[in-house]
DNA sequence: CTGTTAGCGCATTCAA
DNA sequence: TTGAATGCGCTAACAG
């Protein structure tokens, strides 16, 4: 069996609740005490039992993060922005895979529950946002990262997506492209929704006539992008430019051009959301939308830690990080 | 305050010992008593406090998972099989980022165990592997993943290099193809060792001499395959082919030569390490060496699994995995 | 500054 | 089949 407090306590000589002032740094101890409990301690190589302590304290240090899919570099990369920043205040996180798919994320909430984890940071997995009312009820704290649900209201971090995706156009329009395709997400996600809103807004205000021809909706997977770049391709009249709204959407769509180099006709060149991994290399791309992912999750982290600390902060506490864009 | 046992049992008029025997399904209970405690939980809408139970019953059924970097794909992909199979045992993942940083690693390990974690998968951020000791000390399973340590033998799942390595190179052999540049990872690492032997003995079992001023070794990172390309087209007799042994530095690579198409005199071919992402997208990619990475973490997971469950398993387990070849 | 005591929520002996 | 009692390891009143 492990050392215990008491083992430490009998080791040095005193009671377990001078041992266990010891290890939370009480100020009324004095000197000589504290050196003859830490000299215990190494000695019997004691460490605490953070589960003992949660029990009493009702604080696990432990948050969850429950994201739709593990093996997306713009999710991990969050992850890692969340990770480092939830470190620095003590706490570690449990990971969870949601697989796209609100059932399982309603599971995986449940299970949070029952480890009694201190906050949450979510990048729903869908829409609909009904289930996390549990953890509001619970009294655990809520963070939605990069996208909202429909049904609850809680603190997000998000980004400037209409913007982001504006300023994309914008700077395709000053250039002189007037015509451009697009390859979009589901509507039914915001950051899709509002980056759709952006490239309409931007056709809008220079004057450019929309055409439903040239504007395609993916799921923001590679092979969608594949499919709906080959749709543009084979239209009679396919664009010379095309906006795609996701890194993985515009590996697909790039993957359909490298096999097809002799069947399209005029040469296609690509703007695209995300600035991950080999996004830059990709052979048709001359503009890129860069998220802050880094800085999604780290925010996120710092209005969970707020929160849990009862900090003094408006609801919801919603954040807007902005995009930069970046040429080739 | 939560619905605790005894609430629950005061609501069914049983005991909070009954309660228990419910929750754990125990057989020894009659239908009438374990329908109304039910009942009871139901209505009181009860959740069991984990936390409480682990401090009995000393399991977490929390597994810690410390790999180099987060924001990696191989490593997350790994983390998604890993997590996947864990799931299925009922088990959460506490996900740590060491970056690549032994002092850090040791640090995490720290606090897993004063997390009372059950088991610990750990993709080793240096060939040191002292510090794992304290896991085992404590009676904790360690299973590595994708690299070995010095000083530390456990249970691992890796992929068989050496191999995975030679096949490439047997490949691009047998196409014709004589003078082979190579761009490798840090030799302190065991993969990169590894496939550094698979080259050489490649070369050596098919009469090729090795030449070293076309074999470059960086660190696994981006920057410096960019480097060692640079360094292999600035040789007064440049390669026409080049291995590179990892995705990242394939990445870093491409860049250069994409950066330098005009410099380049003669057209390099690239073969790889890795299917991922868009590495099959890459320009001057032919050939890729495919890793199992799905594999690896869900063996990981079910090795993990064994060894807590206490079955009668060999010590330490050692699985090596294939990896495939794909041409393009 | 230090010790005594109680109890966090649950599982589990031992009795009945 | 069920209940009463105990303790997992720790923290936090309260006393001194």
């Amino acid at each position: 069996m492990a050392v215990t407090v008491k083992d430490v306590a009998k080791h040095a000589g005193v009671s377990t609740a001078t041992v266990s002032r010891v290890i939370n740094n009480d100020v009324r101890i004095s000197d000589v005490t504290r050196a003859k409990v830490l000299e215990s301690m190494e000695e019997l190589d004691y460490k605490v039992n953070n589960i003992a302590r949660s029990l009493k304290t009702n604080k696990t240090y432990t948050i969850g993060f429950i994201c739709p899919e593990l093996s997306n570099t713009f999710n991990m990369t969050l992850a890692k922005g969340m990770e480092d920043e939830l470190r620095r205040f003590g706490y570690n996180v449990i990971i969870c895979n949601s697989n796209e798919n609100a059932d399982e994320e309603n599971e995986r909430i449940r299970v949070l529950i029952q480890k009694c984890i201190d906050g949450v940071i979510i990048i729903p997995a869908s829409n609909n946002g009904s289930h996390f009312k549990q953890l509001s009820d619970t009294g655990i704290p809520v963070v939605l990262a990069d996208r909202l649900v429909d049904d609850f209201i809680t603190d997000a971090v998000l980004v400037d997506n209409i913007n982001a995706s504006y300023s994309a156009m914008e700077y395709l329009i000053r250039q002189g492209v007037r015509r451009i395709g697009y390859i979009g997400g589901d509507l039914k996600i915001t950051p899709a929704r509002e980056r759709d809103e952006g490239y309409r807004r931007a056709l809008n205000d220079y004057c450019i006539p929309f055409e439903s021809s040239i504007v395609k909706y993916g799921d923001f997977h590679a092979r969608s992008g594949y499919e709906k770049m080959e749709e543009l391709m084979k239209d009679e009249n396919p664009p010379g430019y095309v906006f795609i709204t996701n890194y993985y959407m515009h590996a697909g769509a790039t993957k359909y051009l490298m096999e097809h180099r002799k069947d399209v006709k005029n040469p296609v060149t690509i703007a695209s959301f995300d600035d991950m991994e080999l996004a830059s290399l990709l052979g048709y791309c001359k503009v890129l939308v860069s998220q802050p992912m880094l800085e999604i999750g780290s925010r996120a982290a710092k209005i969970l830690m707020d929160r849990i600390n009862g900090e003094d902060i408006s609801f919801p506490m919603i954040y807007r990080l902005k995009a930069g864009l970046l040429f080739k």
